[in-house]
RNA sequence: GUCCCCAUCGUCUAGAGGCCUAGGACACCUCCCUUUCACGGAGGGAACAGGGGUUCGACUCCCCUUGGGGACGCCA
């Protein structure tokens, strides 16, 4: 933990578009972005893209887009070397970094700490298979390092092909100090044997990619997730082989599902992706606070931490080491939280978005008289579709509600009489409440039995606004029509 | 299977040997407010995985066990 802040700070994000935006990488970016800004130094994006199979540029657009929406922007590197690869919008994309790369599996194999290996998939997977068999760690055995002058001639006279593997060398302990985890050591043997940093067709591989990468664009500090572990070690062999400065690491904890498994978009669905979140309208503020506020803690105990608020609050060593159950409730509060903060007219637009009901059914008035109302009922913007339903047709009644009118035929007929009578004046909502008041009062019901069966016959649900402010703005007409069974 | 990591309320966590009768937040429950719903306010239940050490003293340090997780790709 040295002089943190004795050089520039440059941090990334490197996401592949292989799948969505996943809440991983968000808090991931979080993280870096945060300790960037803490430090004054730059925050990076680089789409890790060099998976031609399984990188789609949709998933790029879907990654690029999440960033924006909530918020997290990157700077644009500004190396010279980086001229040709800084696309407008400030992304590198490592796919076009393929001659540096080259280059430097040269320099590699050269100093002898790369070689060519000529196993092939079939070999590798009997290799495995007696491992499998004889319960030993699964792992290449490091056979090419050893082939003859001979064996390789016959290999190219063949025209067999090779990939590159990285010599890891002779056993040793890879050490680091870790900026969450503390003094960490990995051995070499456990490393699954010398890895592949470059596949037949000539694809550089994730390991090698990024401390290329990393080197060149002068990355100080990577935060990523703990299953990134091994790769660390690994990594720290390569960027020894260069004798390039070997960057600060610090390994998140993982975020969990209730069943305590990695969060995966495959095994849990929709609430790993931020597609999402950004469908059902949660605030970029919330669900950033949630992802950062989980697995960190501040010594002051504070929850709410706004990021447009800066960064400064912001400090690695309250990053926890044990992993963390995804609550979708504690989201929930979060969001609920900063929308209450929204002043009116900017709810009112984000709820437009959301909506699938026309507003414009209500005077102006009525309908902020409305929003005012049910805003504190809603997690998410969506969520006012569910509140507003009944204003526009009456949704079908549940088992409950059904018994629950039935029991109440006589208090629903009297109401219906009085509204006949005129005794309602529809254009007052105080008005209305005081004559069921009134009604309650002859008729020797109060509380729930009261105000139940009436608020189930206007609007099919136990929970809603007023009942005063739900007749007004149904209108005479409609009330009567839904209380016809009554009347 | 091998290696690595983690371990306090249901969940996120505070706790750096005595401040702990273990604190906060979410969720839950009760009460108050409201003759309804919600909001709000006040309370409540709820945890140091187990066993050994070390120490005058262990939630805190060490070891073991147990439990959970991660990594073992010509994916990232």
């Amino acid at each position: 933990m040295t002089s943190l802040t004795s050089k520039f700070v440059r941090t990334r994000i490197a996401p592949s578009p292989t799948g969505n935006l996943h809440i991983g990488t968000v808090r991931t970016a979080l993280y870096n972005l945060l300790f960037a800004r803490k430090h004054g130094g730059h925050f990076y994006f680089r789409l890790e893209d060099t998976d031609m199979e399984r990188s789609k540029e949709e998933f790029t657009q879907e990654i690029i887009d999440g960033f924006r929406f909530l918020g997290i922007e990157w700077d644009k590197p500004d190396f010279k070397d980086f001229a040709d690869v800084v696309f407008e919008d400030g992304i590198v994309r490592q796919s076009t970094r393929n001659s540096a790369h080259r280059a430097y599996i040269e320099q590699l194999i050269s100093s002898k700490r790369a070689y060519k290996c000529y196993t092939t998939p079939d070999e590798m997977e009997k290799l495995r298979e007696s491992q499998r068999a004889q319960k030993l760690p699964e792992g290449y055995d490091n056979r090419g390092r050893n082939y003859t002058e001979d064996q390789i001639k016959e290999f190219q006279a063949e025209n067999r092909p090779y990939v590159i593997r990285l010599n890891l060398g002779s056993e040793r302990d890879i050490k680091w100090t870790d900026l969450v985890r503390g003094e960490m050591s990995i051995n070499t043997r456990d490393l699954g044997g010398d890895p592949v940093i470059m596949k037949a067709n000539g694809q550089v591989l994730y390991n090698f990619a990024v401390v290329a990468d990393d080197a060149d664009m002068g990355i100080t500090h990577v935060f990523r997730g703990e299953d990134h572990l091994t790769n660390t070690a690994k990594q720290i062999t390569i960027y020894e082989a260069f004798g390039f400065p070997v960057p600060e690491f610090g390994h998140l904890p993982l975020i969990f599902t209730k069943d305590r498994q990695k969060l995966s978009k495959r095994k849990h669905g929709d609430i790993a992706g931020v597609e999402k979140y950004i469908k059902e309208g949660y605030l970029p503020s919330a669900l950033n606070n949630y992802l950062v506020a989980t697995s960190y803690s501040c010594p002051s105990g504070q929850e709410i931490f706004d990021l447009a608020h800066g960064a400064s609050f912001f400090d690695i060593s309250c990053v926890s080491k044990s992993p963390a159950v995804y609550d979708i409730d504690k989201l929930n509060w979060y969001n609920r939280e900063y929308m209450s903060r929204i002043p009116y007219p900017e709810l009112l637009g984000e709820l437009k978005k959301y909506t699938k009901f026309d507003f414009d059914k209500f005077s102006t008035a009525d309908l902020q008289e409305l929003i005012e109302a049910i805003r504190g009922n809603l997690n998410k913007f969506i969520d006012i579709n569910d509140n507003i339903d009944y204003f526009y047709s009456l949704p079908e009644l549940g088992g409950d509600l059904v018994s629950l009118i039935g029991e109440a035929k006589d208090l629903l007929s009297e109401l219906a009489k009085r509204i006949k009578a005129g005794d309602f004046d529809f254009s007052s909502a105080e008005q209305m409440k005081s004559q069921i008041n009134k009604l309650g009062e002859d008729l020797n019901l109060k509380g729930k039995k009261l105000f139940m069966p009436i608020r189930a016959v206007l609007s099919a649900r136990q929970h809603g606004p007023d009942l005063g402010l739900i007749m007004k703005l149904l209108g005479k007409e409609t009330v009567l029509a839904r209380m016809a069974d009554f009347g």
